[in-house]
DNA sequence: TGTATTTTGGTACTTTAGTATGAGCTCCTA
DNA sequence: TAGGAGCTCATACTAAAGTACCAAAATACA
């Protein structure tokens, strides 16, 4: 924000120092008047282009966030939510087992709960669910 | 394509028309230079930040848009690519049955091709590869 | 220190997913 | 017109996934 801030200032001020710059030069008719509406269209089309990039990134990183309030508010827990990435990773029960060291029904049990709190039927629509959400 | 040079050619027009009307604006002294300026750059902003915004749009297209090409190149057929999107919806085999008007039997034998030319050992797997080569 | 939550794991069961194999049908093309 | 490709469906099977219920630790927390 303090950046935007910053970039908009400047921009002020590059137009006022324009204003003095044009008055400057038409009354003493050193640049032609198109030279100087061709700089001024050139320059403020690249500014154009420049913020829009900006205000994207931004917007871009917070659309592929994690929504850890989201996470809290589905009760999903550091173990559940960690047995949630295995199923998005495509992993089976096993698989995820092994990964985190810990017992089949132990995972099973974790998937059951996770498919309760999405409201989900099966681990496939969790998927879907988590990634609506954008938990994932 | 045509539209970028359509839009462009507008431009130029728009720069040329601005030529004319700042040596009468000038001249006749109706206008105040600071106004014209202050008017260029703010037009020219905007069309910096649409034309971003269209580039942009593009290339987010490509960027999600689907690689059909590589679908065909994994010789996945038009009615596997429906189930393997019914799958990514995080569907049954009963539910993409019933959407597509076909027995269970049927998806089944689709999904195990699915599985064996995207090279995954399950339906959750098949849609984390599908995703990375941007098929779904 | 007692209580709540989380984590872990088990048994027993039902359901869904996936494999293997075979077969009939349509459409296209060499 | 014979063969290939794609689509459909079935049976029979094995392997996962998921549910229900229970219970013992571990951890957090007031």
């Amino acid at each position: 924000m303090k950046k935007t801030i910053l970039v908009f200032s400047l921009l002020i001020f590059a137009l006022l120092l324009l204003f003095q710059l044009s008055n400057y030069a038409v009354v003493s008719g050193d640049f032609s008047i198109q030279f100087i509406i061709a700089t001024i269209a050139i320059v403020f089309f690249m500014v154009g282009v420049f913020i829009h990039k900006k205000s994207l990134k931004t917007n871009r990183k917070s659309s592929t966030a994690i929504d850890y309030k989201k996470i809290k508010a589905l009760e999903i827990t550091d173990r559940e939510y960690e047995v949630l990435q295995g199923i998005s990773e495509g992993l089976s029960n096993k698989e995820i087992a092994d990964k985190l060291f810990l017992s089949e029904s132990t995972i099973k049990t974790h998937v059951s709960n996770i498919l309760l709190k999405l409201n989900a039927k099966r681990r496939t629509q969790a998927i879907q669910i988590a990634k609506d959400f954008q938990i994932i």
